[in-house]
DNA sequence: ATTGACATACGAAGAGTATCGTAGTAATTT
DNA sequence: AAATTACTACGATACTCTTCGTATGTCAAT
């Protein structure tokens, strides 16, 4: 059906991080999630999953009681899209100001850097 | 005064970019090459810019008739919000999912790589 | 002085976003 | 059976974002 998504909202990214890290999920389980950060009615909550569904953003399944939600896409296939987007619209295209900006809006550990490192090894290989 | 920016909006960001490559601008200048890329009216632009000096995101200078707009902090400085907001919100901090998605997003020429390469060899010096 | 070109200011409309309360329904407990 | 609990559905609200039209001011040329 849908092949293009709309670009998620940030209340909508919120809650794809969080079916994404802990799999098919109710609402009340996501609830409890978001609450634990944040104060934040049930709802509200139930609400935007519905709207998401709606997108087509996440499914649903609808046989239990509670119905289960799941994102429609992969992570990184997500991940991918807004990535994508975001070194567009912010960047011009140049991953490496984005990594500069990434890199120096925080601590990065030694291991990341190795594990960064590494996929560039990877990549460079994939681009002959 | 206003230390604490909100995050710019897509059609804030876009007109940052403009500013950024051109430097100092008038209202027309910006318009002109915006419209270059997307049919846009003059007051459309205007009103972006007074509104983005509301939020102290441009300054102005009014010596002049056609006011002229400069970006309120350098470029450095907003992609490394921008990109540590993002990093944190889409993917819960990781800067290796984010080169990934970035990457795998598009041809990257392998100038772009070396130029990778040498930022994290930069940074791991930086960084003992 | 009138006109025309070029500015800024600003109100308002339309779409989208996020939040919550209320209503209704099905299951569970008492 | 009645009451309580656990859900979904959905309307309404307040807010923000984006866009544009209209009003208004200023300068220069005729």
């Amino acid at each position: 059906m849908l092949e293009n998504l709309p670009r998620p909202t940030d209340a909508e990214l919120e809650l794809l991080t969080v079916l994404w890290s802990r799999g098919p999920s109710t609402v009340r389980d996501v609830h409890e999630t978001i609450a634990r950060r944040r104060p934040t009615q049930y709802t509200t909550v139930l609400k935007q999953m519905q709207i998401m569904a709606a997108k087509g953003l996440v499914s649903r399944d609808e046989k239990l009681r509670a119905h289960v939600y799941e994102t429609a896409r992969p992570r990184e296939w997500t991940e991918r899209q807004l990535a994508g987007d975001f070194l567009q619209r912010a960047f011009e295209g140049s991953a490496s100001r984005l990594m500069v900006g990434a890199l120096s809006a925080r601590k990065t550990s030694k291991k990341e850097l190795a594990e960064l490192r590494r996929l560039l090894d990877e990549y460079e290989r994939g681009t002959p």
